[in-house]
DNA sequence: GTCTATACCAGGATAGAC
DNA sequence: GTCTATCCTGGTATAGAC
């Protein structure tokens, strides 16, 4: 396989998580893609099966990414309290909208096998990371028992997906923000006296 | 005006209401309404100018139910925390997803002025009620004041939003459930002990 | 008012030349 | 490997008969 090969692929992997961002998946037409990648149909034909496969191979680097990215944040603090407002914090491209979570609305996704399962996936992952961090936190202390780790986990996910949504509908990152700083208050005060 | 010209128009009303639920805007297409309706497309053209002024018809009627039955459930406690904490209770087909929040998400709409404006509202007019509420909590003493009335109504709403996106993603309604269980704890929390 | 027939454009995939 | 030409389908809207 031939450097050439590589490149041309890649740079219609780059495009292509570039518009889905942007438009999502049933929104993001093989013309535009290949327009904006200035190459033709054949190529596109000759290095994936079509437009789902191109897609998934796009969406899979850019869960990596998000993961990658996610990680990192929550590596940003110490106690868990600390950790999981690391993650809130974390700078977004708010009106642009999550790249993952703005998938799981489209109804073309939820026909295509392979993004859906990638979707499904990341969501699994932070959960899993979180409910981590959380039932560290409540063994040390630092958050009251009253709470349970799993249900603080999907909360958290919630608040930043769901601000995504208000801040779209409003066009304006205000919600967003609001919405972020509420949960970081609130976790907080939990932490301040566990009990 | 006669009946009939009323019943045609609002069976196709109810029609679209149920597809844009379940599908969104881009994904309705006129020709899924009228088969769904049993009505030919004159029917339609005759009633409104397209599918466009026909889904913005069908999702005022979405949002003017989906915000009495929210201010329903907000009338359903004493207390601030208490009637938040109702709203986050509130039955829902998980996933369903949200008629309102769902729409966010549609490119489609983005495009659509009178939809975009509408869902925008709904938003906005919730997070209206949601702020008094918590600003009647902090000065009722009954939250602590470290908390913003501003963003605690976003976080709610998010919360609910959000657990949408994720159980919509995991094709099961348990995320939807944890994140409101959690929030519904930390309002608890907060709540049983303002400072 | 409602129907069917038609027109037009765009999405997605294929064929075959270079 | 990449290009262009072509094909088929479906979304949206219009025309004109009943």
């Amino acid at each position: 396989m031939p450097k050439a090969d590589s490149t041309t692929r890649e740079h219609l992997i780059a495009t292509t998580r570039e518009l889905l961002w942007d438009r999502g998946y049933a929104a993001t037409s093989p013309r535009a893609i290949l327009d904006r990648a200035g190459v033709g149909q054949g190529s596109m034909y000759h290095h994936f099966s079509g437009k789902q496969e191109l897609a998934t191979a796009a969406f899979t680097e850019t869960t990596r990414d998000l993961l990658a990215r996610s990680e990192a944040a929550l590596a940003g603090g110490t106690t868990a309290v600390e950790r999981l407002q690391a993650y809130l914090a974390v700078p977004r491209e708010v009106l642009r909208g999550c790249p993952v979570g703005r998938m799981a609305g489209d109804p073309e996704v939820m026909a295509a096998e392979p993004l859906l399962h990638l979707v499904d996936d990341v969501f699994a992952q932070m959960r899993a990371r979180f409910v981590a961090i959380a039932e560290e936190g409540i063994a040390a202390g630092e958050l009251p028992r009253e709470l349970r780790a799993d249900e603080l986990a999907d909360t958290v996910l919630a608040v930043v997906q769901g601000g995504y949504v208000l801040a779209r509908a409003a066009g304006d990152p205000a919600p967003f923000d609001r919405a972020v700083a509420g949960a970081t208050a609130l976790l907080t005060l939990v932490g301040k006296d566990p009990s």
